[in-house]
DNA sequence: CGCCCTATTGAGCAACTTCAAGTACTGTGG
DNA sequence: CCACAGTACTTGAAGTTGCTCAATAGGGCG
């Protein structure tokens, strides 16, 4: 029991050190956060809209959506969370939720209380830094899909969205060749593309017909990378992966300013 | 000069205090903040795009777009800042931006130094939480626009944004009607909605010819509040105006949590 | 084997875009 | 005070992308 839930923190922290420089004590402090893991069946909210939560929730395993919904049930997935997200982070200075969550697979979350987290970013400010910071990188997850969503045709948007997740997700590249696991449906993508799930499909036909994709039972196969990034307007500096950890605000000397801004947030 | 400057750090702070409760302390010390005021021209980037910057810029007068833009110069506002909003804040915890900004008017900026911001915030854990959540209000309004974006049309599109545009500028209303200044253009609101500029005019000419609304020389007019707001399916709750405000994370005891719950985040 | 969910296909349609021209502001200099 | 220039706004007609509706095929699981 205990070592699953470890578990579940570490990958966390993971996300948290992938951008952000911790002391031992910081770490220590988010691996003593407690949590109680639940299992949430796919399309069902496990936060409804308008709810006030006073815990957030980590993804263990599985995908999350967050959505909107309008009156006439049309719906926008507006961010996608994999596991090691904190997918309701910003709850614990906003707790009222203004989207809903709702896995798109079988998928485990760890409830984190909103308490120990704020006890924990006011004892070590470089944490609270930390957790803004992540915080930080789905707000230009969320601004890159304004622009996904409101400007690029069917064909770049669903390319969009694939590169993000092979990035997101940490994807070994072998060559030109990337694969990873997505176990949603086409009609997910529609309702985070803001498309039909009927011209998903057929866009998906039409980037699989020029050998740029497979995607079956779940996995995604993405077979020509270079072109793929290409054909989406793909630029992942917006994800703020492979980048240097950085310690409190990212304060930097002169001299390490100059020696690391040409290499800064580049990923191949 | 300093009168100036101070009253700028003000409209900041006010809106800081809308949503968090801060000490005398914790106020003096955004109101201490140094800054050096510019001013920018329309349409042409202060920030630009990929830019490591080492300050956050506080809009004192005039309205500044975030904007994405792709190899084929197809642009998007990802969201809108106005008079007091601190557009850059992220910037503070992630100082490489993901966006350029431009202004849309003629505007004066505040170019408020991080690390004054950080040692703030490092000796005020709930001034932290404060800006924080400062980030997290735009970032839900940034999920409103992906929502906007992806699934309204152009009607609901156009009078959404001046639905927001109406909550956010505090705008009073006298009855059923609302008027604001908004010096911006209709290929602004194109940016912003992801039309054309000529389908924005024609949808405007629409809802004028409606009796919902009146543009002219800058000045927005909403004849019809309610009905404007049905029409473009606005819900203010994304916006956090008129809650009140909570000290540290919003924590809050069991009694408080009944009393409180019926009327947050209430905006009619 | 049969059910349910997901994926696929086709045909007609609608919203919005594109291109291109023309009109009305707004501010500036004479 | 008017003429001019530049920007913003408006109009029309034709073209496309993606939507809608509706039906069929495939795949996993009890």
């Amino acid at each position: 029991m205990h070592s699953s839930h470890e578990r579940s923190l570490r990958a966390f922290l993971d996300r948290l050190c992938s951008r952000s420089a911790l002391t031992v004590e910081e770490k220590q402090a988010v691996l003593d956060l407690p949590g109680t893991a639940i299992q949430v069946r796919p399309n069902r909210d496990f936060v409804p809209l308008g709810k006030r939560v006073d815990h957030s929730c980590l993804v263990v395993s599985g995908v999350v959506g967050r959505f909107k919904q309008d009156r006439d049930g049309r719906r926008q997935i507006v961010m996608l969370h994999i596991p090691g997200d904190m997918c309701d982070l910003h709850s614990v200075v906003e707790p009222v939720a203004t989207s809903a969550l709702q896995a798109l697979s079988n998928a485990t979350i760890l409830q984190v209380p909103h308490e120990p987290i704020r006890a924990a970013a006011a004892r070590f400010p470089a944490l609270s830094l930390a957790l803004w910071r992540d915080c930080m990188v789905d707000s230009a997850i969320m601004a890159e899909w304004v622009m996904n969503v409101g400007r690029r045709d069917a064909r770049e948007r669903v390319a969009h969205v694939l590169c993000e997740m092979a990035i997101r997700l940490g994807s070994g590249e072998q060559g030109n060749e990337v694969s990873f696991e997505l176990p949603i449906t086409q009609a997910h993508v529609a309702d985070a593309t803001a498309l039909t799930p009927v011209h998903v499909n057929r866009t998906l036909q039409a980037l699989r017909a020029e050998g740029l994709l497979e995607w079956k039972s779940g996995r995604v196969h993405l077979y020509q990378w270079q072109q793929l990034k290409h054909a989406a307007q793909f630029d992942p500096g917006y994800l703020f992966a492979n980048m240097k950890p950085v310690r409190g605000g990212g304060e930097r000397s002169a001299v390490e300013f100059h020696r690391q801004d040409a290499s800064a947030i580049v990923v191949t």
